[in-house]
DNA sequence: GCGACAG
DNA sequence: ATCTTGTCGC
């Protein structure tokens, strides 16, 4: 049998390459957003990250698929292209989908739940990275961020599991500050496709262990900037590609 | 017009 | 994101 191969690009194809297309484009698929809990039981989840080699010049991928239960890794694949264009606040997606498009084709399998870096519905036009990977690719994504683009909201608790509404100019909700870890920075959670605003959170709660990051995000964050190979281990890991 | 601004 | 060592704190 054959899985049904998704053809992934098509909209970031029909891009014209300028930032008013980019913002046009984003708005146009923010009404595909979905978000209801729409997914089925999770027992393979990932995690989505980029980082850059050459100083920027080539854009580096990388997907971990996890066992939702054990959280045992079961595969990964890295995706390395020339990188297309700069960072521009609100356009990540348009730097980075590509890249990750490719590791999540050649991963060959589909996971049941994505966590992207980056924010999902809590964005200028409503269509993080997070979002817009959901959308291109019909699955459940949750978006994880470490810092807010845009929203506000109001103090937070200590303690790990606090969180707090965030807020966008209109007071409509569209995201939630996380406090994964005591005393750490909270995360700033938002649904990107399949995931209601109050389920985005705890589903993220659910994979984190011992560190800020949720397991999918933080093997992914590893994978894609090399910290794993960097880090003194007495035996080195194999090659990959 | 002046800031703010995921990764 | 990335360039980068040791260091302060839980």
């Amino acid at each position: 049998m054959t899985e049904p191969r998704s053809q992934p690009r098509a909209d970031l194809q029909r891009w014209d390459g300028s930032t008013a297309d980019a913002r046009a484009i984003q708005t146009q698929l923010a009404d595909k957003v979905v978000l209801a809990d729409e997914f089925g039981p999770l027992k393979r989840i990932a995690g989505v990250d980029v980082g850059f080699e050459d100083g920027g010049m080539i854009t580096r991928a990388a997907v971990v698929l996890l066992d939702a239960e054990t959280l045992e890794p079961l595969a990964q694949a890295l995706a390395r292209i020339p990188t297309c264009m700069p960072y521009i606040p609100g356009l990540l997606s348009f730097r980075e989908l590509p890249a990750v498009l490719q590791a999540l084709d050649s991963l060959g399998q589909t996971p049941d739940l994505i966590f992207s870096d980056g924010h999902g519905i809590a964005h200028p036009r409503g269509l993080g990275i997070a979002a817009h990977l959901g959308v291109v690719t019909g699955l459940p994504t949750i978006g994880v961020a470490k810092k807010i683009l845009i929203g506000k909201h109001t103090a937070l608790g200590e303690q790990r599991g606090e969180q707090v509404d965030l807020l966008d100019k209109g007071g409509k909700v569209i995201g939630t500050v996380l406090r994964s870890k005591d005393r750490v920075r909270p995360l700033i959670i938002s649904p990107g496709n399949r995931v209601s605003l109050e389920t985005a959170p705890q589903l993220v709660m659910r994979y984190v262990t011992r560190y800020r990051l949720p397991e999918p995000t933080r093997l992914a964050d590893r994978l894609a900037s090399r910290r794993d190979e960097k880090r003194g281990g007495p035996q080195q890991s194999m090659e990959l590609q």
